[in-house]
DNA sequence: TGACAGTTGCGAACGATTCTCAAATATATT
DNA sequence: AATATATTTGAGAATCGTTCGCAACTGTCA
């Protein structure tokens, strides 16, 4: 799983002329395996975890490389610096509790046609769309 | 109208402890008569061509002071600086054409009804939300 | 009108992100 | 495997939007 997606994301990085280098393998693991939603710093925390060497620059880099491949999504919640996640999912959005910070996903088929409806009858056609949900637990 | 909001925007201040001061006023007035998403230097701007000595600073936290009092909303899109609008309209969500860059509002109950759901499905309830549609207009 | 807490403007500080540029290094080529 | 060359790196400076600190002002209420 993990390593199928490292090698999807290497070989559409060779793909475009874009090298491989130590630090971007490093980022590409540390992304293919991470279940959440980390920002840059996070990342390169992570990554030096790992035991590699690699600097705030070049995790910024490399994440819009990756996200200029479509390999990666960047997510930006209110304030709060970008996210970033794999791209090779299903699409969803986000729901975030307010009080926890912790960030949910979710999907829903009716939401997404309701929306291409709505830009339909103004005449335009959606290119992207971002629904995030601030929420709290009901008591 | 005009009138109306700057008078609401006011006693809503005074009513809350807060003074009316000269720069304030001028804001005030500049975001009762904004119809579009303008950010903190439009602000700024428009306040100075005004008339009024305003300065930066003072867009700011007039900005936070009345967006806390719940008279106006901060709307942030992708990369850019923050809009705000009056807050005393109809709930609606925004589509951005992005090349124009033109900024067009909507509202579709279904959409609100869902998302409702979809959060009490989960056990929680919507505090805010925050849709945006990037579109494009079909040719 | 005075007193005083609330506000202002300026510039410094901040956090996230991007840029600059010389030194290091993947990769294609021998 | 060694070389040539175009890419990429790291460190720090630079940028952008926004907030802060503080001394000088000014609404407001008595």
């Amino acid at each position: 799983m993990i390593e199928d997606r490292v090698r999807a994301f290497e070989s559409a990085l060779r793909r475009a002329g874009v090298r491989v280098t130590r630090q971007r393998a490093a980022l590409l693991r540390v992304l293919a395996t991470a279940d959440d939603h980390p920002d840059a710093t996070a990342l390169l925390e992570r990554a030096k975890a790992a035991g590699a060497g690699v600097s705030l620059a070049t995790v910024y880099r490399t994440l819009s490389e990756l996200e200029s491949q479509g390999l990666i999504l960047k997510v930006s919640f209110e304030g709060e610096p970008a996210r970033y996640e794999p791209a090779d999912q299903r699409h969803h959005d986000h729901m975030i509790d307010v009080d926890s910070g912790e960030v949910m996903e979710f999907f829903d088929e009716r939401i997404e046609r309701l929306q291409a409806e709505i830009a339909a009858e103004m005449g335009y056609e959606i290119i992207r769309h971002r629904l995030e949900l601030y929420v709290r637990k009901v008591r």
